[in-house]
DNA sequence: TCATACATACCGACCGGTCGGTATATACTT
DNA sequence: AAGTATATACCGACCGGTCGGTATGTATGA
């Protein structure tokens, strides 16, 4: 819609990705975007409609669409998951000198924050977190059925293990910052792994 | 030591667990502790420097002894791994309302927390991270060697799966606070099948 | 065509309140 | 008396947010 609004809103986003919602001052989004105090007014009701907003952008960018995977084979399935992933984070480029300072993205930091203000987003996370579960439980069961895979451990233990290490992995990343193009490698290393783990 | 100053400490150290160092006010902290400013300020530096002697206290009594373990055997270890981390768990009880405002318990918001106050830290948890790693690996390599366990995965792969996983439900239980007694459950439940899997 | 009227975009000084921190007074212990 | 422990009054910096004002259109009517 209005230019002047998407250019706060974009830059917003990027700082409460580095900084919590506290952190974040309004005369350091005035500096960083580059328009005044009255501007920004003009634009948003409040501090707290921004972060609204910017943690919609960043909930709706981030949640992946399993629709558009192929569920016919877990190994596409999961390869195609890691490099959608994989672009997505590479999308969150930061423009700034806040990187120097030893910030890093951080999508579990901003999660937890935006928690504490919106109590109500915990439904929200549950739900995605269920519809990923069952994305995975359904590729599982196929790659089952097909005989891709053969495995004691049941469709919710495989699918667990898919995404809580997909979890420990992104963690690490935000932890570390020695992030650049080892991310989507060590998991998908890992996930082969399993994989043929699981292909016995 | 000194029994006020632990006490302020112990309060503190709850409080930062539940917020970010900036949520946590002077006021509020005096407030709980039913001390006044004065004394605090008698004890203690600075807000900074309490925050640091908490992230010590925390980063103590949450880093696992690893020597502690049987490493014979990893059914043993990743067993006597799992009751040690839900002791440690409990044992960060928590008195104080603050838990009926929704507020959860959150051991990585602390540590993200904590790299931006003290970018030090980093190096520190880089540390213990690939101390934790070795701990598995060999424990692995062992039971490999046994004949415990038999599986196409490497070590580090194998170790890495224990290690993520259990990142990725210690996640879900900050983030979703149905934590309850399930916390070591469903970690168990899926390192017990996972190491079946392993068994082949 | 040009004066008027009104709306939108933007500015930065300023406000009340809260922050972490300090100065100082007081009580207790030895 | 002197040192320690605790309480209270207070400070300046900074916070999010407001407000009066200006610059720039843009539609209208004579």
């Amino acid at each position: 819609m209005n230019e002047t609004r998407e250019h706060i809103l974009k830059v917003a986003f990027n700082l409460f990705l580095l900084k919590s919602y506290k952190e974040v001052t309004m005369a350091e989004l005035v500096e960083k975007t580059g328009m005044s105090k009255g501007a920004f007014y003009h634009y948003f009701k409040s501090k707290e409609q921004l972060f609204l907003e910017a943690l919609k952008h960043c909930m709706s960018s981030i949640t992946p669409d399993f629709s558009i995977f192929d569920k016919n084979s877990l190994y596409e399935f999961y390869h195609q998951y890691a490099v959608y992933q994989n672009r997505i984070l590479n999308s969150l480029q930061l423009y700034g000198d806040d990187l120097d300072r030893g910030l890093t993205v951080n999508y579990y930091s901003l999660v937890f924050d935006a928690l504490k203000v919106f109590p109500s987003l915990r439904e929200k996370l549950l739900e995605h977190e269920q519809n990923e579960l069952k994305a995975w439980k359904g590729v599982i069961s196929t790659a089952r059925k097909n005989g891709e895979i053969r495995s004691f451990m049941n469709d919710e233990q495989i699918a667990k293990v898919f995404i809580y290490t997909n979890d420990g992995i992104a963690i690490r990343i935000s932890l570390m910052k020695d992030c650049s193009e080892d991310a989507s490698d060590t998991l998908l290393e890992l996930w082969d792994s399993f994989y043929m783990e699981l292909k016995g």
